[in-house]
DNA sequence: TTGAAAGCGCTAACAT
DNA sequence: ATGTTAGCGCTTTCAA
């Protein structure tokens, strides 16, 4: 099988009896160009099927409009929310998107970002957990501007685009507190992960503290990001006598709804449930889901757009976003 | 802001005092090196902390090891789980993912799959709905190879991996009506969309010819793939008079199984349901949601292992895979 | 406004 | 086993 090779800018140049640099003018838009050679080129590239191989221009131009998107996984809601606020600016501003999945495996979000910027991407956004030391200098090496979204780094130094997760998590806390309901269990990812260390766990201890609760460790909750991790931990919930519970997944608390509604708990009168992502997830089921609610595609639009300047070298006035927050009152809530 | 510009392989080359091509053949595994050379040149390469630059490499060998997927949608699940499939499978042959989101837009399609080529990107797995014959022929052009995962074009030509939808909505058909619920509505995309049209509606008139009942088109509707679509399109459907539906998606499924419980159905005893992607969306309501299964994740991997082939210009007995599909009855039906 | 020419970093014959 | 030498298709000074 032969590949039927496709026309270069040389054919295109020597078509209309230009320079190649005169062809590159014009596929780049640049002014210099007498209206009258310009219009012939056009016509010779329509002719001749041209079009320009990326590769090429990004070896020669050293960008590639290419930018890496690295995350936990697509088929998680959430993430997959933000992808898609990311994908729609990047493709207003020209870039493609390289997509990888880690299921949050930090020696594959390494080999991802490495592997990234082998591929000369002009820029990363990403999301998940910790980014060591070692990922960043690479990162750093390839001269990539990098992002978070929706993701923290414990120093708290790099871009990102996020929400106050200490305010969203002790407002949640406090509302189903403050409806009579004081053993409230929180159940998030682990706590060597930043942002439940230093973002969740200290919005919950917060609440509980405005209320004057003591915090019980034994309340404390750690659980897959998905469904049946969520039916699992509702066990347990039950055991330590919480009838509140603050979830960081919306799948997590779906499995804990379910949980402790088939095991003679009314929900909200008996047990609250409050969520924090407000993906689809969290209006099909009877009751609906009260939860956070968190602007996601913004989120990823706003990360995105951030890194376009980034990578354009443009001032930022503020590299640490935080985007406004809510509370969406439904049906695993008192009122 | 300067590019700290990293080693390049003449860096290397020069470090070891050998020739740009050994260093070529260390870094790609070729034999032919002395293991003695083979390990200075690692060391150099370990000291100068050099990275292979893809993008050059991808000019020079024409191949860029990374394919594109063309897709309606990152947060509509069902292509997601496809998705999570494509890009574990790729990443096992060392392939990276380009992914677009082109909503079934036929232009973003094309430009999609313009765009990939442009990048020239070594295949391209498509899920969406028709590939106009312009856009074969850009990929044609490209010479990438093309495998449809998810989805049919309407010539039944191209490589794909489906599922027998025919078999699948004929036999959830034929259930319901065997319940008694012979009022059935099948709820789909729309008709100029082949999978709908040869494959979905083909298989829902089977199932009604099998029971001897006439097909009425007033039980023929169709919705968009989201949830709220679903609330919607509920109303006509009980208008219509259905004692059941089948619904092509399980967002839609939800939204009617909402609609139809909140006036006044009980679900499945009045009102069946029976849904087609089995994703995560249908085990999280109660009742869940029978549905016809699909091997989701599957359909992606083994479409990118077929894709792997082509690339690789073996030779495959069938590229019209049919994986098996289920009926995963649950709560929407009887029994 | 246009052209000439030097790369970008690497692979792949072809020699040796 | 290793080196030489052309490119790959394009951008980008620098001249004209």
């Amino acid at each position: 099988m032969q590949k039927k090779s496709s026309a270069t800018i040389y054919d295109v140049a020597n078509r209309v009896g230009v320079s190649l640099a005169t062809v590159s003018r014009v596929v780049n838009g640049n002014s210099n160009v007498r209206d009258s050679t310009k219009r012939k080129v056009l016509d010779a590239i329509e002719e001749l099927g041209y079009h320009p191989n990326a590769v090429a221009r990004g070896l020669a131009s050293k960008k590639t409009t290419t930018i890496g998107v690295v995350m936990p996984d697509v088929t998680d809601m959430y993430y997959a929310e933000l992808a898609r606020g990311i994908d729609d600016v990047a493709n207003m501003y020209h870039y493609d998107v390289l997509l990888t999945n880690t299921d949050e495996d930090p020696v594959r979000e390494t080999m991802a970002v490495n592997n990234l910027s082998s591929k000369q991407v002009d820029g990363i956004i990403f999301m998940g957990n910790e980014l060591d030391r070692e990922v960043l200098n690479t990162i750093a090496a390839a001269d990539a501007p990098v992002v978070l979204a929706g993701s923290v780094d414990s120093e708290g130094k790099l871009p990102s685009v996020n929400i106050n997760y200490v305010n969203a998590i002790q407002e949640a806390t406090e509302t189903v507190i403050n409806h009579g309901h004081r053993r409230v269990a929180l159940v998030t990812g682990p706590m060597s992960h930043a942002i439940n260390r230093l973002h969740r766990l200290v919005g919950y201890q917060a609440g509980l503290e405005a209320a004057g609760i003591e915090f019980d460790e034994g309340l404390l909750f750690t659980a897959h990001q998905d469904y049946a991790a969520g039916m699992q931990i509702a066990e347990k919930v039950l055991q330590a006598g919480a009838n509140a519970v603050i979830a960081y997944d919306d799948e997590v608390a779906l499995g804990i709804m379910n949980y402790v509604q088939e095991h003679g708990q009314r929900v909200p009168e008996d047990f609250e449930i409050i969520t924090s992502n407000d993906t689809k997830f969290a209006i099909v089921t009877r009751p609906e889901l009260t939860s956070i609610g968190q602007p996601k595609y913004d989120i990823g639009a706003v990360a995105m757009r951030m890194l376009t300047k980034l990578m354009n070298n443009e001032i930022i006035d503020d590299t640490q976003v935080q985007l406004p927050h809510t509370l969406e009152r439904r049906g695993t809530t008192l009122d």
